[in-house]
DNA sequence: CCACTAATGCTCGTTATGAGCATAACTATT
DNA sequence: AATAGTTATGCTCATAACGAGCATTAGTGG
């Protein structure tokens, strides 16, 4: 018998709320969080959008909009049962954006933050940043084989990490990601508090994968959009961004730029004011999208 | 016996020469051209990576290096065995970017553009896309099924065509090329020199893929020095980014971006001179990459 | 020496960006 | 009612980036 290849979907749902990013998940093995995710049945899926649409309903009971997918995964014993002769998975992953809505079937919302305690820099640095991570890869870059592996180890530190005068770029949180992935299994530890919380089989991996494509995305494509109300005040529009990016943006320059940017307009009316001046609401202007190529907000760029 | 599934690997491979992007492939049924393509054996293919440089170097003789995963396709009857009882297929396509070679198999180099004839602006806008497009999107977008469908239509085409004041995205090629697509299957037709030559299945759309999403890529990553000698002239990364982008550069300000944005450093040598001034040769800045968070070149944004 | 070609240097006006200061319009408190 | 606290909004300023050109340099082939 000719062993066979099993094809699975993953979807990497993020919503905001309460100036947290929030990824859904359900429930793995031992209680560990996973994403929705279940096999291709090419009896009923005539495309790989509606098996994940299909399995989200199921599993989560919510209806994704807007979706795209990620990146497909199939090195080989990414799952267990690979090696006690089971098929060799393929997982495609997904990410999908939304507003959020309470989920049914005991899945739920989990701060993509506690997974990543070292890509939210919206107040400081992370200490665990300087306290733990550092002088471990400072370790790792030591233990390099030969001048050359220490060097370019010492490159992708710097790049991934913005050490030295190269700035943090959050859209680099797979990279990051992967050289902790590296460094923790040369120092056989794993505990601390930049580690994060776990998920199940390479669910971890996916949801970086999705936070970095996400903050790129936002620099050229107004997808934030999915996930507000229809009408919004700038300021939470701004935190939203603040919060996906793990970054804190200038207010005036902000609105600024989303204004003159042609991306949002006022509707005459106020907000319900909560703490100072009531502010206006907003909605999207989605004849952005034919005026300008590759408009959008996010992450300024470091200039040189 | 439960239908089984067959993963399949993709490999659009380009290099540029003689100011043209070409495309390798191989030759499919009826002498139609093909990307290098084959099965994903999970007995000897530890990683999709390995499974896609196997494939190439066994079927045109190339050892690829840059490489990066396009897209998976997995929708119903996209491989006409499939109706037949066969396998469901799964595509992954994957992009490559090399210097020119010699392949060998009876593989061969094909201008990029005589698959896009629309894709390449870099003298004036293609004719066909005027005389012959442009008049049967409108009549497209006169057959929509009310209002609202005609609305979005014409949006559609307005954004991937740089209709009215729209400009030009060259980013948008897989749009433009699913929107032909549409509009061929609606009109019934698909001759004409705005049509291209096909390839054989969906190849064509992996091409288009592959072309957007490098041209996109060119803008915050320096991968174009992948298409490169170690050492080159600026006009020669000039007008490699410009066969590739299928848009003109203005000289002095390209020259200005690449060397003040810290891409390239001289070399103090100067190049056997063709024509004129004998230019100085130039090679790529490694160091940039961990300077700047997003180093590119490319297309200059549409400014509002 | 001349015509031609391509490389390189430099300028100018316009826009975009990063950083602040100042005011306006509310709510809660004294 | 004045005051303090809070958020929204308007505006300025210096600097950098961008788009477009002009001018000069250094080769080639007559």
């Amino acid at each position: 018998m000719p062993p066979s290849i099993d094809v699975e979907l993953n979807a990497v749902i993020l919503a905001v709320s309460d100036e947290v990013p929030r990824v859904l998940t359900v429930s793995g093995p031992a209680g560990v969080p996973a994403l929705p995710s279940g096999r291709l049945d090419i009896r009923q899926d005539r495309t790989l959008d509606r098996a994940l649409r299909r399995w989200v309903l199921e599993q989560t009971g919510l209806r994704v909009g807007y979706v795209e997918q990620l990146y497909t995964f199939g090195d080989q014993n990414r799952h267990p049962e690979e090696r006690a002769g089971g098929p060799r998975v393929l997982s495609i992953a997904y990410l999908a954006l939304v507003r959020e809505e309470v989920p049914s079937n005991g899945a739920g919302w989990r701060d993509v933050y506690a997974h990543f305690p070292l890509e939210d820099h919206r107040n400081d640095r992370p200490g665990a940043l300087a306290a733990e991570v550092l002088p471990r890869i400072e370790q790792w870059i030591g233990t390099a084989a030969g001048a050359d592996e220490a060097r370019l180890r010492r490159e992708r530190a710097q790049a991934a990490f913005g050490l030295d005068t190269t700035p943090w770029d959050p859209v680099r949180a797979l990279e990051r990601y992967e050289l902790l992935y590296e460094v923790k299994a040369a120092a056989e530890a794993s505990g601390g508090m930049a580690a994060g919380q776990p998920m199940v089989l390479d669910h971890r991996r996916m949801l970086a994968a999705a936070l970095g494509r996400l903050r790129g995305k936002l620099t050229y494509r107004p997808v934030v959009f999915e996930m507000l109300p229809e009408q919004f005040t700038l300021l939470q529009l701004q935190s939203l961004v603040e919060s996906l990016a793990g970054t804190r943006l200038h207010k005036q320059n902000f609105r600024r730029l989303v204004e003159r940017g042609g991306l949002v307009e006022g509707t005459g009316k106020l907000s319900a004011s909560t703490g100072g001046r009531p502010p206006e609401l907003f909605r999207f202007r989605r004849e952005v999208l034919i005026e300008r190529p590759r408009p959008g907000l996010g992450v300024p760029g470091g200039r040189s």
